[in-house]
RNA sequence: CGGGGUGUAGCGUAGCCCGGUUAUCGCGCCGCGUUUGGGACGCGGAGGUCGCAGGUUCGAAUCCUGCCACCCCGACCA
């Protein structure tokens, strides 16, 4: 087993993998495409899940849970969705198993517990919603609705991977309900914005926000909005999307509301959604050949300390030194582990928490009682110094915020540096091939084009970004005039 | 679903082409001792339906057939 993680020796795949076990983040389960996330994994999970929640909070948003079943003709109301997902449901046919009689101590499906109608098991619950949004909603005064659940999906994806892309999935669905079309608009818009505040001041990773083509968009969906993100292999990840939905669902559903004129109306909606993939986004914008670099804001342990001792007595003097500093440091809200197991060896540890990202580790021995001072060590740069006992919070609290900053700006650094401009088809072809990265060219706004350019390219619209907006010039495939760039990347 | 590859202990693997003692090695695990400021060392030990099923054979991890799973490429995919 290699000590170290080589990315540059191996394909970054299985480097991501790799890094995805030995961080003790996941592991494929026994179920086809399904994972396994492990307690290191979920806590990491739990710490976006509650900082997302704040924000929903904070912009009038409320927890609701819906079924995981979707009666198939539920499902199929929405015809564009239905079709959409048509292709990767799981569907539940039967209720009861029963033993085989031609092989005891095996279970066959009992064909008399048929459903009278299948049970899609969500792939996404817009279907679910809206079915029970159109008993809530009579008049503008119930309106708006505006609902997140935290739930599982199942995607039968024929290709999986650890995070990216799992047969199930655990995310958050915004499920929203307005009067008017501005202001579902602005509703999409604004949870977009919401994504790229979280991915870029909590998880340090850059995003670019804009829209989907047609093609890219939701099933279902009037307008995608999206924030994408570069990995450190030149691909672009979606992070995260927002949909406005207009009224097809309300139309399929026939929710209909009175209006302050006391006429009736279709619902506008929207909904919106990010998943664990956002910790596949992490691992692959910030990792390095020695594990996963967490930002300070995301780590479930952001300070470890480790003691350094021959004996017991030793162990027992250095346990006192810091024990204000545990007690202070959880004051101060900051997560620290002691680490003071008895099984393994400093160096052993140092290790061990540097593959796991902890962002700051704190060494203290025998010379440090002595000289009054510790050694600290920050995950994102691999630098270690020795500092006064005395300045242990001022540099922890300098270190907190230097780790968020730096990884942020280093990723952002790297997006910039690896997004390109193409003014001609072939210099894109160019660019595309050997360098990756998001490529920014004009693009005439037909599906027809850019289906052309992704069979011969492999790479697709990310993004329409709202920064190149007006940018006006000419498609560079087919010279039509073109209102804007977009961004072209080879996708995960 | 098409092309390629892999499946041997918890993990990573040798052996397979060319069938033949008790299935190789490393990591990890357990015990004892020495260690502990960057993944410790020595000695001893445990751990295996060789992916599953069938076939060929005196004899199968090895050859044949079928199936399953995983990985990569494609197709597909918010």
């Amino acid at each position: 087993m290699s000590k170290k993680l080589t990315k540059r020796e191996v394909d970054y795949s299985k480097w991501y993998n790799e890094l995805v076990v030995k961080a003790d983040l996941a592991e494929n389960s026994s179920v086809r495409g399904c994972m396994v996330i492990k307690p290191y994994g979920y806590a990491i999970w739990e710490k976006m899940q509650s900082q997302l929640d704040k924000m929903f909070k904070e912009t009038g948003h409320q927890n609701a849970y819906f079924p995981l079943f979707v009666p198939k003709s539920l499902f199929e109301a929405e015809e564009k969705n239905a079709e959409g997902f048509a292709k990767e449901c799981a569907v539940v046919t039967h209720y009861r198993l029963k033993n085989d009689e031609n092989n005891s101590g095996k279970l066959i499906v009992d064909e008399n517990a048929k459903l009278e109608e299948e049970l899609i098991v969500r792939p996404t619950s817009e279907a679910i919603i809206w079915n029970t949004y159109k008993n809530w909603i009579q008049s503008y005064r119930d309106l708006p609705i505006l609902i997140n659940q935290w739930a599982n999906v199942v995607r039968w994806e024929m290709r999986t991977r650890l995070f990216l892309r799992t047969a199930e999935f655990l995310w958050q669905e915004g499920h929203t309900a307005h009067s008017t079309k501005d202001e579902a608009l602005a509703e999409a818009e604004l949870m977009n914005n919401i994504y790229a505040d979280f991915a870029q001041d909590f998880m340090g990773i850059p995003v670019v926000k804009g829209l989907k083509s047609e093609s890219e968009r939701f099933a279902g969906a009037e307008e995608t909005y999206c924030i994408e993100a570069l990995m450190q292999d030149g691909k672009a990840l979606q992070a995260g999307t927002s949909h406005f939905l207009g009224q097809n669902f309300a139309k399929a559903f026939d929710v209909k509301f009175a209006n302050k004129e006391g006429k009736l109306d279709h619902v506008w909606a929207t909904s919106w959604g990010v998943s664990t993939r956002l910790m596949g986004a992490l691992i692959m914008t910030h990792s390095d050949d020695n594990g996963l670099i967490l930002p300070p804001k995301l780590a479930p342990i952001q300070v470890v300390i480790i003691p350094i001792y021959k004996s017991q007595e030793q162990l027992e003097k250095i346990s006192e030194k810091i024990k204000p500093v545990l007690s202070e440091l959880r004051n101060k809200n900051i997560s620290v582990l002691f680490d003071k197991r008895d099984t393994h060896k400093p160096g052993f540890k140092f290790n061990e928490h540097e593959i796991k990202g902890v962002p700051i580790r704190i060494a203290i021995g025998p010379k440090d009682l002595e000289n009054n001072t510790i050694e600290i060590f920050r995950r994102d740069k691999m630098l270690k110094e020795n500092i006064p006992f005395e300045k242990i919070y001022e540099k922890i609290d300098f270190l907190i915020s230097d780790i968020q900053e730096y990884i942020f700006n280093k990723a952002q650094k790297f997006t910039i540096e690896n997004t390109r401009v193409a003014n001609s088809y072939d210099e894109f072809k160019s660019l595309i091939k050997n360098e990756g990265g998001f490529v920014s060219a004009h693009w005439d706004g037909s599906s027809e084009t850019e289906e052309k350019i992704k069979k011969e390219t492999k790479a697709t619209i990310r993004c329409i970004p709202a920064e190149t907006v007006g940018d006006k010039g000419f498609c560079m495939v087919t010279n039509k005039p073109s209102s804007q760039r977009v961004l072209f990347a080879k996708a995960y």
